[in-house]
DNA sequence: GATGAATGAGTCTTCATTCAT
DNA sequence: GATGAATGAAGACTCATTCAT
């Protein structure tokens, strides 16, 4: 489950910080007991950070609440920001398993659109609450896009939505590229709200309801019939 | 005590007995030359976090680029959040206007749903793009320092909105209340994403039709007829 | 009453402070006016200074608080010491009068030493009282002894106390310089002590009563009767 | 999350989820290198302190002296001032251990009150002299913080010395709660005067003679013979 | 492998003081 | 004379990181 430390800590860390990346090699943890301690530190990293906020949750702390001396997190992790990348990697992956599962899906033309959305949704909230504090961290305390661009396996995925939305007799968008993009930014902006942000007193369910009608709605035009969607 | 007559001390202990509270409270600007010295630091800060991000934007360096002391930025706000809150407070303020100018269109029911949103959009936008920098600042690079809600302000437009949408008789949504809220989480993270992330080959207005025939789908349901929006 | 500052704050400022006087002549307060704003600066430190401490009174906070601007305060001190200094000169000046007038007494070998004694601590407590803030700040906030030496007014009048006690009749003390040193010590904590730091409970006379039977005892031996000193 | 088999993350969750208070409590020096720099910082600091004093003694220059670097300093003290209240506090225990000794004697009605006396002060100035930076330090450098009353040590010991004063057959003290904060008051007062203020050609024992010789007597009253206490 | 003491550059912030208006 | 904007050295304190034990 462990990818390489260095490969991800360089393509993540590019671009949401600054800093070149110190090339200090660090130990892969090889033992029970030290993958046991990383695991103690991610988890406390972002326990941390979600309480204190990224600036202010330094290295001896996280050390501390991990219940591990701060020399034994240097020698799991080059830097502070190493954490956080490792942090985000392991959120990547599972959103991007999630999305291809519903891209699979979705590519079945005889899976309609809105029980593919429906299915994304679910599954990404799901995600996001197994996971709340890591999410929650991602998703607001840390600067939370990246300026430029997203990274090349999202691209790869928008991509293989595009061919898809192109491919199934029933979509009717005009501009697919333009569409692409637009749903992207709206699933992962919707997806953090409901899991993160939105009020009590509005349900999951209904919100999901509404989002996958107005999604599938846009995706396959006027013909779909509106209300028998869940 | 130090002076003869009785009465200079009575008058001088007027001033002087009471101990005020502790004040936060920074000079406000009154010469021209310090309202210009408010300018710059803003401008500096806002310049600064795009370039180093909020963690590493210290005060001497928005200090020195604003070609200010560092006592002078701390003569007009108390701290380092002060300075973002009133960037924060500046754009709050422009969007909010902006939206209430499209709400009072929307209100109108012969104004088409479509048309209303279009010039949302491109207000919205064009103001992102008036003022690049602070709004990729407080889009981007800033943590969401208050995950939980929205603030008042934002409570009384979607409100408004939510109103909006019971009354017009072209809406065909089924939860209003979910609706409003997905619409107004939509639209903000569209806005973002095109003013500062979309990438180059996508034309706004293109993308800005995309958005509007989910959004006006949306809201109005099949009877729209879909490809006359523009 | 106000001496020319300059030479106050020479002599004052060497032994307290250890910054070197800086040589900036200040204006002299001349119209009425002036002598206003000077009282108000003084008092104002001296609130300042008792709530705050003197380290946390900066020049800024006595000028707000005495209603004046920076600039007019610099006009007439040179320096924050400077306050300080004209503050401790005012409350010397009206200390040695009091003890003055009680040598004065007790130069009289008519008047009976419990007597003299009494008064003394009588006008001094009362002086105490009269202007007790700045008289707290001068015993509490502000270092409070001078390491090296009592000034050289205060000398004089030791000296003048020793020449009286040897010259009295009733004195019984062994070592006269000794005595008086001792003497002189402890009226001062004493006095100090009543006016600003003894508890609610212990009644002011009471304490006189029990101190000038101490000193009255000592200085004039067993021949003296105890308990009809009052 | 960050590990495969459930048990595991049961195990990490426990250490981290809660978050503790946030504590200003600094590392307890456990290593003797830690110890060594705890006790430099500290002596370092009265040396500063007694130099410059306590507003200029800044704990850069502490750390520095103390050869330590500026981070040390700041694990073992969360600040300046509790620099100062350890310097204090190590003070404090020494003399009332003094103080408690001699009360004990005093309780004895065998041992005369001069002898119970001469011994407190001669030991309170042994004290002052073995430790002459830090008591020079605590006397005048540094402003009483509280101004108001003494602490509850001191408070337990001026109730104890009054109840022996009261069972003593030869105490002739009229109003014994007075006396009891009078004597303590004078005898603070004469010890810091004797240890640091006194002029060179005092010398202590004649010091020493003549207020035991005044306190004494103000105890016993005019019974005791003067001038056979030595 | 682990520990935790030590480091020191760098942060936010204050404040005595000056000087143009 | 008075004002208050501006200054910048200096202070308290933090924190990522190293390294001796």
């Amino acid at each position: 489950m462990f990818e390489e430390p260095d490969t991800i800590e360089k393509r993540v860390t590019a671009h949401v910080l600054q800093k070149p990346p110190p090339s200090t090699a660090r130990r892969i943890p090889r033992q029970q007991r030290a993958r046991f301690t990383v695991a103690a530190i991610l988890e406390a990293a972002a326990a941390v950070i979600d309480e204190e906020g990224w600036p202010q949750a330094s290295t001896n702390r996280i050390a501390e609440r991990a219940g591990v001396s701060i020399g034994s997190l240097y020698q799991y992790f080059p830097n502070k920001e190493a954490i956080l990348a490792q942090l985000m990697e392991h959120h990547r992956t599972a959103v991007h398993r999630v999305i291809a599962r519903s891209l699979d899906r979705l590519a079945d033309p005889s899976v309609a659109v809105d029980t593919a959305l429906r299915g994304l949704f679910e599954d990404l909230i799901q995600l996001h609450r197994d996971d709340e504090v890591v999410t929650r961290v991602l998703s607001i305390h840390v600067p939370h896009h990246v300026p430029a661009e997203r990274d090349s396996e999202d691209n790869r995925m928008i991509h293989r939505l595009e061919e898809i939305l192109i491919l199934r007799p029933d979509v009717t968008i005009r501009d697919t590229a333009a569409a692409t993009h637009v749903l992207a930014t709206a699933t992962e902006a919707l997806t953090r709200w409901i899991a993160h942000e939105a009020p009590e007193q509005l349900d999951t369910p209904t919100l999901v309801d509404e989002i996958v009608t107005m999604l599938s709605g846009y995706i396959t035009g006027p013909s779909q019939t509106r209300g028998n969607n869940r």
